[in-house]
DNA sequence: ATTCCAGTCCTAATTAATGGGAAAAAGGCG
DNA sequence: CGCCTTTTTCCCATTAATTAGGACTGGAAT
C-alpha cells in the first residue's frame, strides 16, 4: 500500500477520480480519496487547474477541463486500428443501417474506441470513450472470448451485474458462451445491456494472432430478425477481414 | 523559463506536447522537449503509461492512451452550458437541418464543447474537443467579440494565417468587425475556415453579463441563403435565451 | 559477431515536495 | 453591514522523494 506515492502518481490520480458517477469533487473530498493533506490537494488542483485538466464549478467543486476535450479526439483518432477501421465502418453503417462500434479492452473494461451511429431516429447511442463492462454485449463479450479462459476472471466484476433479466451472470455460463463464441468466431447477444438491443460482433486480430478490437453493429432488436442478422454477420466478417489485411501491412 | 519545474507539472506537460500535428513521439523527443534527462524521462513515461495515459506503439513511440478516451466523455458532458444546452442544439438541428456548435474559448483556441451534425450526406462535420483559431468562422470570432479589445491580440497567433482567400488576416480589419458583431449581436461568416461554409453564431451570457459560450449552426453556403440565415439566425436567438434561462435558474 | 538503440535499474546528493497551521478571500446569514 | 463559516492560498522548516549520471539488459539490424 503506497499510502505517498510519487507525486506524479497522486497528479494522475487525482484524475481518475472522476467518473460518470461522480462528475464534480470538492478540494475536501479529492483529499480524502487521494489521501493528501488539504495543503498538497490544493497545490494539485492548482497545478491541473493551470494546464486546462480541471477547471473549477459553480459550487466549490472541481471538474474535468477543457483539455481533456481536446486529448479526446486525438487518442482515439491515432489509434492504429481506430484509423484505419473507420472507413470500413462507415460502410458498414451505410449497407447495415445500424450503429457499428468498434470496442477495445482496456482497464477492466470494453472502451469504445470509434462508432458510427445508425442514420435512423430509432438507433442505438454510443460515443467514443463510452465504456461497458466486460460480461454483458456482444461487442464486450467478443473481446473476453479472447483472453485466456484462467485470466477472465481477473476481468470481471465478481459477482456478475445483471442489466436486464437476459445478462448472464453465472461464470460458468458466461465461460460456456465463451468457448461457444471462440468456436465459431463471431458473438450475437439480445437484450443484455438494454433490453430491445440486438449485437453482432467479431473479433479483429492484429499481430501474432493478438486480439486488438471487436467491430460490431447493434440495433433495436425488432429490426435485428434472423435474416438481418445473418446478414449482419457477412458485412461484418468481410470488414474485419479487410481491417486485418490493412493493419498488417500498416503496422508492420 | 522554469528549468526547475515541479514533477506534476512536467508529467502534464509530458501530455501537452501531443497534438495533432504530432501524435506520436519518440522517448528521446520527448525528453528533449521537456528539458529532462532521459531517466527521468523514462521515469514519467513509465507512470503515465501505468495509469493509460500514454500507450507505447509498434515503433518505439509514444502515443496518447485510451484513458483519455474515457474523460473525454466526461469532460464535456459535465459543463454545465453543454448539458444543458443539448436539448436545444438537437431542436435546432431538426429545425434547420444544420450542423449546431457549441464552441467556448480555451486557451487560445475555440473549443467544441458540444456539437450535433446535421442528418443529411453533405454537411459541416465537427467533433467535440475539435479546436479552431479565434480569427476565423462565425462560431470563433462570436467569442473574441466579448473579449475587452485591448486583450484581443493576446489570444491571437499573429500574423493571422488566411485558410481560404476569404479569411480575414488583418487585425484593424478584424477588430472593426468584431466591434459590428457586438454591436449587432450575432455573426455570419462565410468561407473563411473552409470554402463553402457559411455559419451563424450568437453568444451565450452567463450571469453578470461574462460570455460562456457561442452557439452556431454551419452549413454548406449553397443552401446557406439570405433567407436562410435570417430564419436560422431567429432560430438561435431563441435557442440562446432559452439557454441563458436555465442557465441562470441552474448555475445560482 | 558486433553495433546500435530502446528501455530499465541503481545510487548518492540534493532538490523540490510535503504538511501543519496561519491568514486571507469568499460567501452566508442574521 | 458586520460576523461567522468555509474555501483557498500562503508560508517555511523538515525530510522524503526526485533527480540525473551512467551502467546494464535485451532485441533488432547490419
Amino acid at each position: 500500500m503506497s499510502q505517498s506515492s510519487s507525486t506524479a502518481e497522486n497528479v494522475l490520480d487525482v484524475l481518475l477520480l472522476f467518473d460518470a458517477s461522480r462528475p464534480e469533487l470538492t478540494a475536501e473530498q479529492i483529499s480524502r480519496l487521494i489521501g493528501a493533506p488539504r495543503s498538497t490537494t490544493y497545490r494539485y488542483i492548482r497545478t491541473l487547474r493551470d494546464k486546462g485538466f480541471l477547471e473549477a464549478t459553480a459550487h466549490d467543486t472541481f471538474r474535468l477541463g477543457p483539455r481533456l476535450l481536446q486529448f479526446a479526439r486525438l487518442a482515439g483518432r491515432q489509434e492504429d486500428v481506430g484509423r484505419i477501421a473507420l472507413p470500413f465502418m462507415e460502410e458498414l453503417c451505410q449497407k447495415t443501417r445500424e450503429t457499428v462500434l468498434l470496442t477495445r479492452l482496456f482497464d477492466g473494461h470494453a472502451v469504445c474506441v470509434e462508432r458510427v451511429e445508425a442514420p435512423q431516429a430509432v438507433r442505438i447511442t454510443f460515443e467514443r470513450g463510452q465504456i461497458q463492462p466486460l460480461h454483458a454485449d456482444a461487442s464486450s463479450k467478443i473481446l473476453l472470448a479472447y483472453i485466456s479462459e484462467k485470466r477472465v476472471e481477473d476481468y470481471l466484476p465478481l459477482p456478475l451485474n445483471a442489466f436486464t433479466p437476459d445478462t448472464v451472470t453465472d461464470l460458468d455460463e458466461l465461460k460456456t458462451q465463451l468457448r461457444q463464441i471462440r468456436r465459431q468466431g463471431y458473438c450475437v447477444s439480445e437484450g443484455e445491456v438494454d433490453a430491445g438491443a440486438t449485437s453482432v460482433a467479431v473479433p479483429i486480430f492484429g499481430r501474432r494472432g493478438r486480439l486488438v478490437a471487436g467491430l460490431s453493429v447493434a440495433g433495436p432488436t425488432y429490426r435485428m430478425d434472423e435474416s438481418a442478422v445473418e446478414h449482419t454477420l457477412g458485412l461484418l466478417r468481410d470488414a474485419a477481414a479487410a481491417i486485418e489485411e490493412e493493419l498488417a501491412s500498416t503496422n508492420l
